[in-house]
DNA sequence: ACCGGTTTGATGCACCTGCATCGATCGGCT
DNA sequence: AGCCGATCGATGCAGGTGCATCAAACCGGT
């Protein structure tokens, strides 16, 4: 039986607390200002910077469950923050393009995303730390 | 308008990214050997530690939220890896214990859970590196 | 042009989660 | 004893997620 050393339970254990707390902390900051959830700023931040884009760009981009971005295209399509066009050269798919509204939510949460993860990263970790820290997460699988 | 760091969105994306990796990947090991879910294994190596335990004694030492142990003790129970019992000193509680079953499990579940840790941890970092990710990731809320 | 395999995106179903709330019990105060 | 706020644990409901699957459209070989 596989016997992990103390520092890999320590870690894998950190991994996933810290994880959760800081994506819980953005979340409720997101909902007390009234703002769409995390996930949405990504798709977003995403057409934002792409422009109009194909649902299966926006899956291999985010790395994401193609069920996961229909859905939530769908329930952004609803809120009005994306639309979707037909596709010129294919017939089956889709352009997802930010709405006015859209280009407002995502400036809208900004602020807010962006202090959740000044609060939970920059706040207490110095850029060395923070580089570090990269690095290593980088290494994790 | 916040303007957090490079090196702050890095470790934020970084720390979302690896630990839904080592999560998902743990999940697919555990179920490829038909074992429960990783959160069934917290409840059962912590009722292996401390003997029979009060639910609300659980959710203080697991720091989940009380609906959810309520329910995954429901689907433990109903699995048979666990028992309650009334609670003697307290008629509004009870007292969860491990079946033979759950002793089982917890047993069957450890070489897997163990293994998914050491594949995303172990194998990817020196003991040096776990500590310092360990530190690192004890300080991001 | 046709056909078979692949890609794109949606969806039925079962299950899980979060929120709010409930009933039961406890415990302290009078 | 009687009452009141706090605690314990369960649950109805609305919504989210994963899995499997579907239909439509595409593309390469013949």
């Amino acid at each position: 039986m596989p016997s992990p050393s103390a520092t890999t339970l320590l870690a894998y254990d950190r991994l996933t607390a810290a994880a959760r707390r800081s994506q819980v902390a953005a979340q409720v900051l997101l909902d007390q200002a009234g703002l769409p959830p995390a996930d949405w700023y990504d798709v977003l931040a995403l057409l934002d910077r792409r422009g109009p884009t194909r649902p299966r760009d926006l899956i291999a981009a985010l790395g994401i469950e193609q069920y996961t971005m229909s859905r939530v295209l769908a329930r952004m399509t609803a809120a009005g923050l994306v639309a979707a066009q037909p596709c010129p050269d294919d017939r089956r798919g889709q352009v997802i393009a930010l709405t006015d509204e859209g280009q407002a939510a995502r400036a809208a949460m900004w602020p807010v995303y962006a202090g959740a993860m000044a609060g939970a990263i920059e706040a207490r970790l110095d850029p060395d730390e923070r580089v570090q820290l990269a690095i290593l997460l980088d290494k994790v699988a």
